[in-house]
DNA sequence: AAAAAACTTTAGCCATGGCAAAACCTGAAG
DNA sequence: CTTCAGGTTTTGCCATGGCTAAAGTTTTTT
């Protein structure tokens, strides 16, 4: 007995990987309520075609992530209507603009060309810790600045 | 008539939208051949109960998953016996490991600790284009030699 | 007010990656 | 040479996110 519960370790690996799945479950939601907040912003209203067409899905697709984000209580919708974000929806739509943000920002500063830039952030954004997040905010600035 | 296209944008965002779900479907398949690879190197074979394990899903999950990739052409076996990777397979998971490895070094050489820097760099990892890799490793050797 | 266009909903299909449970081999111990 | 413990395979089940195609509404045009 004792034992020291030797073989426990379901290694530091699989926890990593959890937490990737676990990124991955959130992701989608992050994207759409992140989109429909812009288009609310830019032009008044967020529309299913006008959601689809950005996701560069169809807009069957964009209709039942819309269904299920209104299930998880993020989004708002009446039938034949426009979309709209409920507080939690807008809450985490805030959020992961901000990450988008720092992640874009800083591929920027280390020199990443705009298109490319968008292109990682938009996948990176996700799986950056707070801890991750802070250094890069860090890091951005100090080379703005260097740039006297 | 000329009309400019006007509206046939299907915006920049999309794409990077597609660029992210491509990403998604090699992933996997990038994760597990590298992981069958660091068995085969540690210890000789790769058995699916490590992969399991390692990956912290179930044996069900992970005999899935192989069979998608023997379906690919990633990795052979035989039933009941340990699992290898074709040239294929091994090629795939030289190009992960060494993807794998830039972002981590990177994240640690910013100051990101040991445990976050390995739960970060296994999701950034299939994020981060060539461009971005490459500002990476020049940041990295950058920032270490500063601290002569 | 009718007709046409545009948009939304719904249905049905597929692939992937989760799980639990049962059936099946293989290799060590006895 | 049996037994049985430990791996492996297989079977069913579920959720998500893709797609096409068909139906239903709303909005715009004529
Ligand atoms: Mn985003
Ligand atoms: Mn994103
Ligand atoms: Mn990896
Ligand atoms: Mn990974």
């Amino acid at each position: 007995m004792t034992e020291t519960k030797a073989d426990t370790r379901p290694d530091r690996r699989a926890a990593a990987f959890a937490r990737i799945r676990d990124a991955h479950q959130t992701e989608v939601a992050e994207d759409y309520v992140e989109l429909i907040d812009d288009l609310i912003a830019e032009r008044g209203e967020a529309r299913l075609v006008d959601v689809s067409a950005h996701m560069g899905v169809t807009h069957a697709t964009a209709a039942k992530i819309i269904a299920r984000l209104k299930r998880e209580g993020l989004v708002l919708n009446r039938p034949y209507r426009s979309i709209f974000l409920t507080e939690d929806g807008t809450r985490m739509a805030n959020m992961a603009r901000q990450r988008h943000r720092v992640v874009f920002d800083f591929l920027r500063a280390i020199g990443i060309d705009r298109e490319t830039a968008e292109a990682d952030s938009e996948g990176m954004e996700h799986h950056a810790s707070d801890q991750t997040l802070a250094a890069m905010e860090r890091l951005t600035a100090e080379i703005l600045n260097r740039r006297t």
